[in-house]
RNA sequence: GGGCCGCUAGCUCAUCUGGUAGAGCAGGGGACUUUUAAUCCCAAGGUGCCGGGUUCGAGCCCCGGGCGGCCUACCA
């Protein structure tokens, strides 16, 4: 308020607040209007807006839990020049009574208050809030204080989170934590972020999934285990993609494929329990309900079901291509049949299906790291699940065979000779793990950010990214630099 | 990456076919003893994203750049 580095009066180092905002609401549900209990309450917060009344002030107090109103008047509380002098934003401790206003607004008394913080820039317009996406995402901060949603959907994906979690945890499943510096990127077709190591002088990759050492320690002996961490590819970014996000993975030792879709829409159904309170849920002004069980259809059923065609494996590749070009999918040489019913599905089908609903058995072409269909040869036992036409997850009964591992791993290698940046690269380490031997296994993958998306509602990944990546604000203005 | 759209006061928005920028809120000053986005009065607040061009004159038209949004493409 004058010198700025001299506070005065001096902020506090320490203020022992007795209540929340929401806790002062609950132990006084019902006061009468015009009455004052004998309760003496300290809570903090910030100062969202005030009502100046002469000798009298109304202010609303916000904190982590609410918003609770705050009465001061000339007679009754310290220092009230003070009081109606404070700006919109300022973080204050009040201490006072709890009582309700004559029209019966429960309120706090201001007795004495403290101020903990200033707010030296003005806040956004109290009523408008920001409504610019840009300032939002870039000043969360104070977003956060004047969009009631972001903090709903903040509080919201900790709770998603935590069920995760405490639900996993009840299954006997152990949470771990592992590299997110990888020397080879693995465990997912994508492009990575690549980094330098100075002391070792050697490449490192950030992960694009934590897959390949998850199965290690299956192979070690953590029979359940999973990981909820972030992830990063170094590709587009859209309202449903950023560059790193989070994503759950969980392996399953003795449990296939078929195990693992009871287990996944058992645990959403019953995380969307937790957190909305219901199964059934509105997204983009439709209905979806996550009720275990969910449809379960391969994806060539599914093709014929969108598309009108039948496409599968013994398909002759010429009709395959045909499909393709009537469909407006581009074909490229090295693509085989697997990878063309993929691309058909993607173009005709994913999009459609609302969902929520398991689509299986895809094709061993574009399946590097699933083991093949008990039943269909040149298929796999993959399953992914489809919610609001986008992928959640994806889950399979894992390949266990090392020789076959590397030559799957060999096919990636030719396709990324042929042009293919995504394709994956051989990890001899992880086959090495695979010699000591992994045990029948299920694994699964789930986008947390597209999860968190689904049950509060939003559409865009941002919103539920706190700070989620951006351009960098003021760009460098070394010409030198202005290249590209 | 491609297409379309946007950028005006701290915030939310106006400014007709080009004529030299205006309101609410916030911030400052004042009035007010029960308000709920309080109300009322006063004053202040602008590199119109940046740089060029056309024009007697550009926030508005043209070109280039920056940042963002939506759609599209790849992916979760």
């Amino acid at each position: 308020m004058t010198d700025p580095n001299t506070e005065y009066p001096p902020v506090p180092y320490r203020f022992d607040v007795t209540h929340t905002a929401a806790a002062v609401a609950a132990e006084h549900p019902d006061l009468e209007p015009g009455t004052e209990t004998d309760q003496t309450v300290t809570v903090a917060g910030r100062m969202m807006l005030r009502r100046d009344q002469g000798k009298i002030a109304f202010g609303t107090l916000q904190d982590s839990s609410g918003r609770i109103q705050l009465f001061a008047t000339s007679k009754l509380t310290e220092e009230f020049e003070g009081f109606t002098s404070l700006s919109i934003g300022d973080w204050i401790a009040v201490t006072g009574i709890v009582m309700a206003t004559r029209r019966g607004e429960l309120s706090v008394r201001v007795d004495q208050f403290t101020v903990l913080a200033n707010a030296r820039r003005p806040f956004p317009d109290k009523w408008h809030g920001i409504s610019d996406p840009d300032v939002r995402y870039r000043q969360r901060y104070v977003d956060l204080w004047v969009s009631d949603d972001a903090r709903d959907a903040f509080q919201k994906r900790s709770e998603i989170v935590a069920a995760i979690r405490s639900r996993l945890s009840d299954q006997q499943f152990v949470e771990v934590e592992t590299p997110m510096l990888h020397p080879i990127p693995g465990g997912a077709t994508a492009r990575p972020f690549t980094t330098h190591h100075n002391a070792l002088d050697t490449e490192l990759y950030l992960r694009i999934a934590p897959e390949l050492y998850l199965k290690r320690l299956v192979v070690g002996g953590m029979e359940r285990v999973f990981e909820i961490g972030r992830v990063f590819r170094n590709e587009g970014m859209s309202t449903r993609h950023n560059p790193e996000f989070t994503m759950l993975e969980l392996y399953w030792a003795y449990a296939d494929y078929a195990q693992m879709m009871e287990l996944v829409e058992k645990l959403i159904e019953g995380v969307a329990l937790d957190v909305t309170g219901s199964t059934k849920i509105q997204y983009d002004e439709r209905e979806i309900d996550f009720a275990a069980p969910w449809r379960r259809a391969t994806m060539d059923e599914l093709i014929m079901e969108h598309a009108g065609v039948e496409v599968s494996l013994d398909t002759p590749r010429e009709e395959l291509v045909a499909l393709c070009e009537r469909f407006g999918v581009e074909v490229r040489d090295s693509y085989g049949p697997g990878k063309l019913i993929l691309e058909i599905y993607e173009k005709t089908t994913e999009a459609q299906l609302w969902g929520p609903i398991y689509v299986t058995d895809y094709p061993q072409e574009v399946s590097p790291l699933s083991r093949a269909h008990r039943d269909k040869p040149g298929y796999t036992e993959r399953f992914e699940g489809i919610v609001a036409g986008r992928e959640l997850l994806n889950a399979f009964s894992e390949l266990l065979d090392p020789a076959e591992q590397l030559a799957r791993f060999e096919d990636q290698e030719a396709e990324k000779a042929a042009g293919d940046e995504e394709a994956m690269v051989v990890d001899s380490d992880y086959l090495r793990a695979l010699d000591y031997g992994l045990p029948p296994t299920a694994g699964l993958g789930v986008g947390i950010d597209r999860l968190v998306m689904l049950l509060t509602g939003t559409t865009t990944i941002r919103d539920v990214i706190l700070f989620p990546t951006l351009r960098a604000e003021s760009p460098t203005l070394d010409p030198s630099a202005a290249d590209e």
